[in-house]
DNA sequence: TCCAAACCCTTGGAAGTCCAAGTATATTGT
DNA sequence: ACAATATACTTGGACTTCCAAGGGTTTGGA
């Protein structure tokens, strides 16, 4: 999608329709929401495009992520689909492409035959690193968000998610 | 996805990793970015599910409203894409189905063969009103944003999208 | 004039999301 | 102890998104 600026923002124009037709009190709400998803739609773009390079998209660079930070180094599939808040068979499809290009292993749980446990092979960590860095690099610290404003914006989405009974 | 909620928010506890492995000075972007994208996801399956018992999803959603407000009644899927913010394959895909269940029209612009113009046929206008009537009762109206927040929200990602060249 | 470049849209493919349903294993209650 | 219930994961299907590539149409420069 190549992106020749617009000479108005679009979302900002639904919003005065929003008020012109009468439905002024949830103008604003409909303006924030569906700002955050063209917000979210940006930068799934922008991560995607600079993990390519690894290998790797942002669905499956947070498995990794989440399992570079587990103390034992092994999670169970149903604990990682829990803290990445994705449903559990989306976290199968991630996993089979992680495990298909060997950064990640499925083993099984000592007591638990239910469980399968994720592991990172030497190989995922690499990966991961790398990607991080690149993340990093490319990503967070050119994020187009005023310090101020990543504060203020993550504040907001954790008053709107707790809200939402995201987490206690 | 099931939500009993988590007792930690786990997009906060990834920010204290980010510090805490010598990534400070990304962590405040990393923690803003993924709560948008979790937010995105959380917003998009609400309104799914609302606009689900009237056939839409929240992509046809939008280009029904979009039609809903254009003076003419039509618009070439160009123009339409671009104000949608979306690749021109993803409207093609919407467009199908719209026009498979007769809410839409495609009709052939009168001077230049390469254009299509979108028309919302009467059934596309009776459920564009009844789904945006849903829409702003159960999603809008309560979108677990305070007013102050909403409008906040709102102009920190206004701030963000200028700044991507979102908009001019 | 006329051929190349630009433009509009579609097709096919890869990837992600979810839900519903199925399989296998554990747990629970009688 | 055993049947009923709950949990963990996978499969198949629907949907969205993007990109790359192709077919038609229009425009513009030599």
């Amino acid at each position: 999608m190549l992106n020749s600026p617009l000479p108005r923002d679009p979302i900002a124009e639904a919003r005065e329709q929003w008020v012109s037709h009468g439905w002024a009190s949830e103008a604003d709400a409909m303006a924030a929401i569906t700002a955050v998803m063209r917000t979210a739609s940006i930068y799934l773009q922008r991560a995607d495009a600079i993990l390519k390079p690894h290998g790797l998209t942002f669905a499956r660079f947070e498995v990794l992520a989440l399992l570079g930070f587990s103390k034992r180094g092994s999670l169970p599939m149903s604990r990682a689909s829990e803290l990445l808040q994705v449903h559990a068979t989306s976290l199968t499809n991630s996993v089979d492409r992680l495990e298909a290009t060997g950064l990640v292993q499925r083993i099984a749980h000592p007591t638990d035959g239910r469980t399968r446990l994720l592991e990172l092979n030497p190989q995922g960590l690499e990966v991961l690193n790398a990607a991080r860095e690149d993340l990093n690099k490319m990503l967070f610290a050119q994020s187009n968000l005023a310090p101020k404003d990543a504060t203020e914006l993550f504040e907001i989405l954790s008053r709107f998610r707790r809200a939402s009974c995201d987490f206690l």
